[in-house]
DNA sequence: CGGTTGCGATACGAGAGCGTATCGATAGTT
DNA sequence: AACTATCGATACGCTCTCGTATCGCAACCG
């Protein structure tokens, strides 16, 4: 009944995923002698993956830092502590890492409009096909900056910033193709949208996230309110 | 250098602040022949309020209700376990009471323009001179909706849904007057104005809410990003 | 004064979690 | 086959926390 997306029925699997790892390292200058493998058994790809897979669901479900527990974690990824302590010396290092591997290119916007690249960067906040993990690491994280500094500043300097630069970006280039006002305040709306989707998609017990959810924000946040 | 906010220096003191109690539950018919008050020692209001103090602090500082110990609200409040399990039967039933506290009554508004009520609205949420605590707690307990039903059944139900309604029935006035647009969804409206206001509030690292965030905040929305 | 209850301090057993150590088995290289 | 490193499992000592029990003292009533 584990819910972990990938998780190992048994080890026999475990030889022909891990077999290409020797062959990796050859982005060396090639006329090597080839002795980059290290001899021994080679760590399993599967269970780093499942490892940190279960680390990010715990911080979810348990509600931050405190609540993952490196038992917790090798139960779930169906592994043992000892290969959780090979790789990591500590759990906030784990976590660390976790967090880092939320890190994902910018998104591709259209560039035609503002509006429809607002609408797109919405959606990969937390109105993306369901995937209640990102915003809920977000909300954890950054709830805890002050218990954790380290562990927000790196998430927030490698995994927030890039996204938020490039809506920042949206906007500046909204004022000055005149889409937009321009005397707004860009870190003001910035507030404005990244804290209602935020907000909307943490939300207990009022459902999933409707899918016209970010193109009615957006279209709001640009009429506005008051008739005119 | 505990920063309790109303610590006990010594009980010496306890006795006189603690002499009212005895007066307190003449609430009943009044010809009964005063029988109310309990034979010993009356428990310490001082301490009932320290220990709530504590609770929340503690929500607040550590994240969440597994950051909250019996141990550690007994030390910050400078009381003894024992006055704390002899009021609550555990952490779940404090930490009940404590959000429960945090009920207040509905904010007096104007009610000369929906712009100022909203403006007020949002600065009770979390600008409101420098109270980190509720939005604090609202943040946390929010977040962990899925993990303490029962915590955020009743704090949702007594504590922000109250507020919720209220700023509701500001929106749908504005409507009515036709100080707003009558096509804006209220509800979304209240996920970016609220939520705005709480990621704001709860940034790490960005310094306090500017005093005039709530204006800029209500203006933006009213006026739209858009010219027009 | 005696009776009753609250108070803080302290100790307790139980359980959870951390990080380490050890085990036999496994998966690779040479 | 010999060698080496990783694998999951398990046990360990340690600390923290829970909730209970037991102190002697303090406060309030008669």
């Amino acid at each position: 009944m584990s819910p972990v997306t990938d998780a190992l029925t048994d080890a026999a699997t475990d030889a022909a995923t891990d077999a290409a790892t020797g062959a990796v390292p050859d982005s060396m200058t090639g006329a090597r002698p080839a002795a980059t493998r290290p001899p021994g058994r080679p760590r399993s790809e599967r269970a780093d993956k499942a490892i940190i897979d279960a680390t990010l669901a715990l911080l979810v479900e348990e509600g931050g830092v405190a609540g993952v527990t490196i038992e917790a974690v090798a139960a779930r990824a169906c592994v043992g502590k000892t290969t959780i302590y090979r790789r990591w010396p500590n759990k906030e290092a784990l976590i660390l890492d976790a967090l880092a591997s939320l890190k994902e290119p910018d998104p591709e916007l259209a560039g035609v409009s503002v509006r429809d690249d607002l609408v797109a960067l919405a959606r990969t906040l937390g109105v993306e096909k369901g995937d209640r993990r990102r915003v809920g690491v977000y909300w954890n994280v950054f709830g805890n900056g002050d218990k954790h500094p380290e562990l927000y500043r790196r998430f927030s300097r490698d995994v927030v910033e890039p996204r938020r630069e490039v809506m920042r970006a949206v906007l500046r280039r909204g004022i000055e193709t005149g889409e937009l006002r321009p005397d707004i305040d860009v870190d003001l709306v910035m507030w404005l949208i990244i804290g209602a989707v935020v907000h909307r998609a943490k939300a207990y017990g009022v459902g999933p996230v409707p899918d016209d959810f970010a193109d009615r924000l957006v279209d709001t946040a640009l009429r506005g309110l008051a008739p005119h």
